[in-house]
DNA sequence: TATCTTGCTGACTTATTGGTCATTAAAGTA
DNA sequence: TACTTTAATGACCAATAAGTCAGCAAGATA
């Protein structure tokens, strides 16, 4: 290395108030990669690119961390998808495939879609946080689904299936991919289309849902 | 306790041939509640009935034990399951929903099933383990999918769907089943009935894939 | 330029846990 | 019953990682 460096850059900045995000993105990573217990916050400071001390000036603890990252990242997309759907006008199943594409290519694509593998992991490690989640996230993302579907019902377009387990079976194929892309995907299974399973499983869907 | 106990009842018996199983039943409990690195081998040893040193008599390491337990649990049961189908006779949508059923009653909803949530929460950490479990079972499983609606569309009785994605979007919502039941089950989410689920599940299936 | 505030560092402490091995005792054998 | 074999123990070691803090230096202030 050059040994002037010294005299034109500083060893490290003060970033306060970028700090935070920059290390809860870095636990995110690696804890989607890795699994909470498994990644080291050496791992994540090293990846932030501070020191492991600095982790303490934002975070109590390793744990607090954790439930930081998987509240900060999605909750408030949740409320975004509720207020979308809402003001939807148009064909329920139009609305349908909407629903899940937007979904696909806001969240269950982007690094986002993780926190859900991450969650199915640790939800016996964390037990107040997998009873959080599973309120303000899974049920909330299972409403969306019934909305639509009784949308569907009440306009007369789809067949008045009951509500029990069909929003539960329409949203899994699409959490699948998402856990698929997350885990075994490394392994030589890239060989997966996102939007031409998608498309195939919302044809297939609204071939069962939708009346003759 | 009675002091006169150690005078009738050994403190431990030799049990060489019943040690590894119960080992890798009392390991495999474990990984699953907990996850690969946050259990501990003292837990695993205390659950078996024995000390932590009896491990190592049977296993070379925490790793070496993880990899049995997987291997053990999992591939013969999928061969099984490749014999029963190839002799099945009848309508392929009853082959379908016995497939489903069976599976369930035999795998998915016996300790079993949380091998899959396990190796897809540690896919990411034993890349080979992930790489022979996608091979032995995830492949060979799915393979049973593409077996059965083959044969449909051959008889006549389904619609000819192209393979590349219609498996595993049959195959998806019995995994996320048996994923649910080993996470967010625990946190009162046990309002489902896996049989009733299953039914809407393939009911909707065969409304899509059969012939009008 | 001199001074002060505070974001940041990294060596250190402490607790945990994977892995080892000399010792013990259960159970087979003669 | 005495002797042998070996399954099982549990104290111990070494390594790892969460969490702490005294000191350093970036950069704001005057």
């Amino acid at each position: 290395m050059c040994p002037l460096a010294i005299l034109i850059e500083p060893r490290w900045e003060r970033r306060k108030d970028a700090r935070p995000g920059e290390l809860a993105t870095a636990a995110l990573e690696l804890f989607i990669e890795k699994g909470f217990s498994a990644t080291r916050l050496d791992d994540i400071a090293k990846r932030a690119g501070v020191s492991k001390g600095t982790l303490y000036l934002y975070f109590d603890s390793k744990e607090a961390l954790f439930k930081s990252v998987i509240q900060e990242g999605i909750v408030s997309r949740i409320t975004e998808f509720e207020a979308f759907m809402r003001t939807y006008e148009g064909q329920s199943a139009d609305l349908l495939r909407d629903l899940i594409n937007t979904w696909w290519d806001q969240i269950g694509g982007t690094k986002l879609g993780g926190i859900t593998k991450l969650m199915m992991s640790e939800s016996g490690n964390f037990p107040e946080l997998a009873a959080f989640y599973h309120d303000e996230v899974i049920t909330r993302a299972m409403g969306l689904f019934v909305y639509v579907i009784e949308r569907g019902i009440q306009a007369g377009e789809f067949r008045a299936l009951p509500m029990e387990y069909v929003p539960r079976i329409c949203a899994a194929p699409v959490v699948m991919l998402m856990l698929w892309q997350h885990s075994f995907d490394v392994c030589g299974a890239k060989d997966i289309d996102p939007h031409a399973y998608l498309k195939t499983h919302t044809d297939m869907l609204l071939h069962s849902l939708m009346m003759r």
